[in-house]
DNA sequence: GTCTATAGAAAGATAGAC
DNA sequence: GTCTATCTTTCTATAGAC
């Protein structure tokens, strides 16, 4: 047996490493099997030994996407406080997290590219959303249930719409007040929350 | 002259309705020329005689299709009243906005689209996007400049993350807590500005 | 399991007739 | 100005060798 099942399983990792930077740097239709591919270190033939097309590897990056971004913006953090909430919206709402993020969280920089994709690519990404509100809730302190979810669906808005936005404008100046904006509103809300 | 300059006028016209439309609806890669031009009651080749590439009708159905929406959503209101910013952001923040809207928002529907294209789209983008802060500024009680600007910079966010997440999420029942989430939130943060 | 080769479809852009 | 026809490139997906 030339090629034993830790070897899949290693290539397999390369290729979803691969894939939720690509997709999410250049979004999904933009990067080909074998842009990918090359980019994991395999050829184009060899993908379909691993997914069965193309929107499945995009519905396990998402999810893949999202785990290694939690780690580097430091979502991960257990510790639950109003501390740890703020430190992860200064990173999730920063200029580091728009252009120099190796990465990037999916729900921001793949919002719009889901919504017209097939059913499996929308559910990874409403796995992950409904991740980040419980991530959220975790760190909130106690309160009355229903204005708690209310606050925190705000806040995600404000999360993936200033980055996703921010991302979008072509002056740097403006988007850096829009992240600025943001992140203190969305401190207030959770404040009153 | 068998065909007048209204003529051509008009064709561009509806290449532009089209345009506006199916790439919201769709997005623009999945949106072929072929696809634009059937759609607008031409061929192809006519497509060249109005726009030099892609990009162009791209960058150019971005801006339409904002003065679209605005209509739609009854943005186009003059009176400046809280009363107003109400209406808008209800408007906005609905289901109907994410599912049959025939002109919907391009800021919402084409954010993460826009970020990896040609400089002119992102530019088409900014501009619109400066047109809603203004028009929401217009609209608020005079307050202290600064915390009014962010203010209302943090309520594009929750407008364009709310729609966009909600248009995303596979089940409208969490979309619709989030819609209904971001209007509150955007409320209470315009009063306090 | 991964490779090369290729089938087959689609898309952006151009050429030339009317 | 708009049409049909076509060039050229690119892409998904499959087939078969190793």
């Amino acid at each position: 047996m030339p090629y034993t099942k830790e070897h899949k399983q290693k290539s397999r990792e390369r290729i979803l490493e691969s894939a939720s930077r690509l997709f999410s740097h250049r979004g999904y239709a933009a990067v080909s099997i074998d842009d990918l591919m090359r980019d994991a270190g395999l050829t184009r033939g060899a993908f379909y030994n691993h997914f069965s097309d193309k929107a499945e590897v995009y519905a396990e990056a998402i999810i893949h996407a999202a785990m290694r971004s939690a780690r580097a913006v430091g979502k991960a953090t257990e510790s639950s406080s109003l501390e740890s909430l703020h430190d992860l919206l200064s990173g999730y709402l920063s200029r580091e997290h728009i252009d120099n993020s190796g990465h990037p969280c999916p729900l921001a920089f793949l919002v719009t590219d889901v919504g017209t994709r097939e059913f499996k690519v929308r559910e990874s990404y409403t796995r992950v959303y409904r991740n980040l509100v419980r991530l959220i809730g975790k760190r909130l302190p106690p309160a009355r249930a229903k204005d708690r979810r209310e606050a925190i669906m705000a806040v995600t808005a404000i999360m993936i719409g200033g980055v996703a936005v921010g991302r979008a404008l072509i002056s740097a100046t403006l988007a850096d007040q829009l992240l600025a904006s943001c992140r203190s509103a969305a401190r207030r809300i959770l404040e009153q929350a």
